[in-house]
DNA sequence: CCTATTTTGGACTGATCAATACAATAGGAG
DNA sequence: CTCCTATTGTATTGATCAGTCCAAAATAGG
């Protein structure tokens, strides 16, 4: 056919994922893309279209592997619906070894869903999905007498969504692991 | 002496406070600060050393009001205590009339404090004054018997400020009023 | 009125932005 | 080997960025 691709789309939008977590969208210029992405600037918008379009491709990638992460252990039926929501929140609290502060969807939730749309409704789409999880584990736990019955288990996911959030906030202002812990204990008090 | 000003510098920096609130730092251009204040570049920069000067005083402005605000309701003796701390998060759910979505303290400190350490300092000071009057006032109602003896208070403060800071993110997602009161009373019982 | 001094408007600066143009390159298909 | 085509590196685009310059304007003190 032609000439081949000498880098893996994947590796890519991992790299760049990494940059905009790292620094925002605004900060991370496509300069800043090319050296972590190792392309140049061809290369990249040959492949993704534009600085947008490859942030768009980044923040998908990033939701899908933590909400799969999320869904698929508050569907471990073998083991306590508490215990599942407290290594949710645990997650939140212990960072990857070498991951940038915070969370991509809470950093672009703040600084492009008031005037992106088209990302705002990528991310409500991501949370619709964190949300149905977290309210069928809540009505397991019901069910199972883990939870107080007559709550309201999408008040309470909503909760759970707003605690996570503001947990990564608090990574992202420097606040170490004890802190974030703490805060997660507390937090399971309201369930 | 001399020509004098034609405008109030409180103003100013209260409409580039709320500039940088909507948009975030990076996104918010000088030229976009001269509309907002109503300014001339001359002015801005005559007044303001430079853009990174005027933000540092229009978060500051932003810190003392609404710090003010925390301080004082938390302090007010005439009133339970968990309903101060109530009242607390429910700022956070009930944003002013025409205020832009969310939190600047929590923008600024998913936009900015990783890579800029002023900010961050600035941020880590002011946290610090919200996390004292919380630790006072949780004390007071632990003494007062309307919080669980024994509890610590340093951990329930720094609960209290990431679930607004959670809160404040939802709310930049969109999230309505009767979601993010929700929360808000969830949060309530784990104190 | 006149001068000293500050503010103001607007043109301008070099740097950097995202994005494009294009020729050189590379490798599979024939 | 040769051609076809996609990829790559580099130079370059026009726009916009933060910040500066300077002359005109304005006013308080003398």
């Amino acid at each position: 056919m032609a000439r081949p691709r000498k880098f893996e789309e994947e590796r890519a939008v991992e790299a760049a994922m990494r940059a905009f977590w790292a620094d925002g969208y605004e900060a991370t210029s496509t300069q800043a893309l090319c050296e972590a992405t190792g392309l140049g600037r061809s290369s990249i918008y040959n492949t993704f279209r534009s600085k947008h379009d490859l942030f768009k491709k980044a923040l998908t990638r990033y939701m899908d592997v933590k909400t799969a992460n999320i869904i698929e252990v508050l569907a471990d039926g073998s083991r306590p619906v508490r215990e599942r929501l407290r290594t949710v929140l645990g997650w939140a609290a212990e960072p990857g070894a070498d991951d940038p502060a915070g969370c991509l969807v809470v950093n672009a939730m703040v600084e492009l869903a008031p005037r992106d749309a088209v990302t705002a409704e990528r991310l409500g789409k991501d949370q619709a999905r964190r949300l149905d999880a977290l309210v069928a584990a809540i009505e397991e736990g019901v069910r199972a007498g883990e939870i107080e019955p007559g709550r309201d288990a999408r008040a309470l996911a909503h909760y759970v969504i707003s605690t996570v959030s503001g947990m990564r906030v608090a990574a992202r202002g420097g606040a170490d692991r004890r802190t974030l812990t703490s805060i997660a204990d507390t937090a399971m008090q309201a369930i």
